[in-house]
DNA sequence: TTTCAAGCGTGATATGGGTCACATATACTC
DNA sequence: GAGTATATGTGACCCATATCACGCTTGAAA
């Protein structure tokens, strides 16, 4: 495990977490942190793991997923450039619940837990915000209960699919590349079954892969 | 809307979350806080209403709850002694995302958003708290949406029962008296397959009605 | 280039579990 | 105690989806 010790304000302040915090705190944070590069592949955390370090994505993507005893998987969140993980155990004592794998190379600042404690106590806007992050991951988590318990597969793949769109000139694109059988742990379908229903959903128009990515039409969400 | 503005220290003291706070700190909580009494079916908050206060629960019991637009219901979760409900607010701005409504008459404790955050900024022993309370719920969280994508009827039943169960000389057992219809909409699955489930591992002697509760035997853990 | 691993498309088949339709039961209100 | 809602058992039906079993593509490694 690679960990460079040269972490600078300035990396820090392009995560929103410690965006407008002031300079000298926020030097004596970049003290703690280190950086750490992962490649596609490399699992970060294993469930059950104790916890040891706090991480925020500089770059790259990750995935979050647990698996069952028979190894089939879901995933429960995408990790992108901003995210915290393992903020979890700073405040207790659970080990890890899921895993975290690098789905593209990724680079991550690590902070240790005991250090990350101790930079909450000090700074009450972080300990705001990483209240927030919480709050905002337990909404997306409620709502993915809803719509596993509520919708059929092809609710639940329009509605991933808009969660990942962004608005690109009046379209909602999604360009972000993944995988079907991705998409398949995200929502708890087979892989078979997403094919199926996006290639329907393509030949109804809804859908149009294009080289800018997905597009989908407005009444995809009335799926 | 009935609120008695009299709670004492003393009352704030059951609650799990204000335990260990010094008095002087817990007599400044308690004068910004009132009582509500709510009976069996009063809906406390509304999805979608804007945020207004922070709760906790002193006794009784309350239910989490989204719906679609048919009214179909998911239980996100069950609220007794010693919960919070309403804390996501005092972070961010969103309107409530759930509905929460008693399911027996319950008194709850009310703080205004805006008293609530002056607290945490002056408790920090709180804001870790009410951080540990939003981890634990996360990670409730996941757990449903794993059992959700990954077991069925039968797995979820028992898990549900499993979670809910208390040790009592040796045994598990659900104390708690909950309806069908509510474990069917906690586990995402209809009333009549609970039934049916429930029914079934009553003859394979996995599950026993008696009157302290229903009793679970340990091998229902391998469903 | 060959090769190996991952991802993908698609038909056929089986089934878990939702939905409907009742009859019963239990409880709460006046 | 009559009357009205709310929870429950149970059978029949059938449909949305998982699963299996292929063969095809693509991309990276060797």
């Amino acid at each position: 495990m690679t960990i460079k010790h040269t972490i600078s304000a300035t990396a820090l302040r392009t995560i929103p977490m410690f965006q407008g915090i002031e300079a000298d705190r926020l030097e004596l944070i970049a003290r703690c942190a280190g950086l750490r590069r992962v490649s596609r592949g490399t699992t970060v955390v294993q469930a059950g793991d104790l916890i040891d370090n706090v991480y925020f994505v500089l770059n790259g993507s990750l995935k979050v997923l647990v698996s069952d005893e028979d190894g089939r998987e879901v995933i429960l969140t995408m990790l992108g450039h901003g995210d915290v993980f393992g903020e979890m155990g700073v405040v207790d004592t659970e080990p890890r619940s899921a895993t975290v794998t690098a789905v593209a190379s990724s680079d991550l600042i690590v902070i240790a837990q005991a250090d990350f404690r101790k930079i909450l106590a000090d700074n009450f806007e972080i300990c705001l915000r990483i209240m927030c992050s919480l709050a905002n991951r337990l909404r997306a988590a409620d709502r993915k209960i809803e719509s596993l318990a509520l919708m059929d597969v092809y609710g639940r793949v329009a509605r991933l699919l808009l969660d990942m769109a962004e608005t690109r000139d009046g379209r909602s694109v999604v360009r972000r590349k993944i995988s079907k059988q991705d998409i398949a742990k995200m929502i708890g379908a087979s892989r078979e079954m997403v094919s199926r229903v996006m290639k329907d959903l393509q030949s109804r128009g809804l859908l149009e892969e294009t080289d800018e990515g997905l597009v989908l039409r407005d009444s995809i969400a009335s799926l």
